[in-house]
DNA sequence: TTGCCTTTTAACCGATTAGTTGAAAGGACG
DNA sequence: CGTCCTTTCAACTAATCGGTTAAAAGGCAA
């Protein structure tokens, strides 16, 4: 349960239910219920998710009048995937150079 | 703690240890002590943090002489990648769809 | 106001997590 | 062989999680 913004945005995504959520609202905006519909779940336990989901930032619900709208935040899923791709691209280019001393070994070999 | 492969790659990675080292192991392998080295936590404790990371498939170590040597596998970043893309593509896809509805409906307004 | 639907809060349960300490294997090497 | 370092296993704790039920607010409209 550590606290910072981007382990909160990971441990959310990591409940299949949550990213089902998050997939299903990647088409349309939805209302509580009509998120709850699907799931063999109390409503309470889907507010929970959303919730979760909420204080993540992944997800924002604007006040006003009842049916609130649950809306898909992509700024949170950017910030995620920003932090992915760098040590993703590290790695890979890391594997690169590392492929390319070897093609060279492999064309003058050691005396 | 759902079971399948894509919630325990978000999970490894909702911890920030965790996530220290994949960013350390992005730029070299590194044996568990290397790693080990820069947190308050006890030996028994990292160890416990990479077999929460090699289940997940995040890292490998490959079997053979002592000090094992610590492995990024991108391959489980890259899957999560394409999760998150593929749902931040498609709200962002809608979004320039409103507003090009939007648009439009400013330049001929509802008569 | 009354009533219905939506949302939140609270208390509880069983399972899991991140950490600890202690002990036991495994492997490399003088 | 013995010794030292690395790795794993086991048991325990405090905290968190995903779910439940029950009860209380909030908001909309007849």
């Amino acid at each position: 349960m550590p606290s910072d913004t981007l382990s909160r945005v990971f441990a959310a995504l990591a409940d299949p239910t949550r990213r089902d959520m998050v997939a299903r609202l990647s088409a349309a905006d939805a209302t509580a219920n009509q998120l709850a519909e699907p799931y063999a779940m109390s409503l309470q336990a889907v507010y929970k998710h959303l919730r979760v989901l909420e204080e993540a930032g992944v997800v924002s619900r604007p006040p006003g009048r009842q049916p609130r709208a649950v809306h898909l935040e992509i700024g949170a899923l950017d910030r995620m995937d920003d932090w992915i791709e760098r040590y993703r691209r590290r790695a890979e280019e890391r594997y690169e150079r590392l492929d390319r001393v070897l093609a060279a070994m492999d064309e003058e070999p050691p005396r």
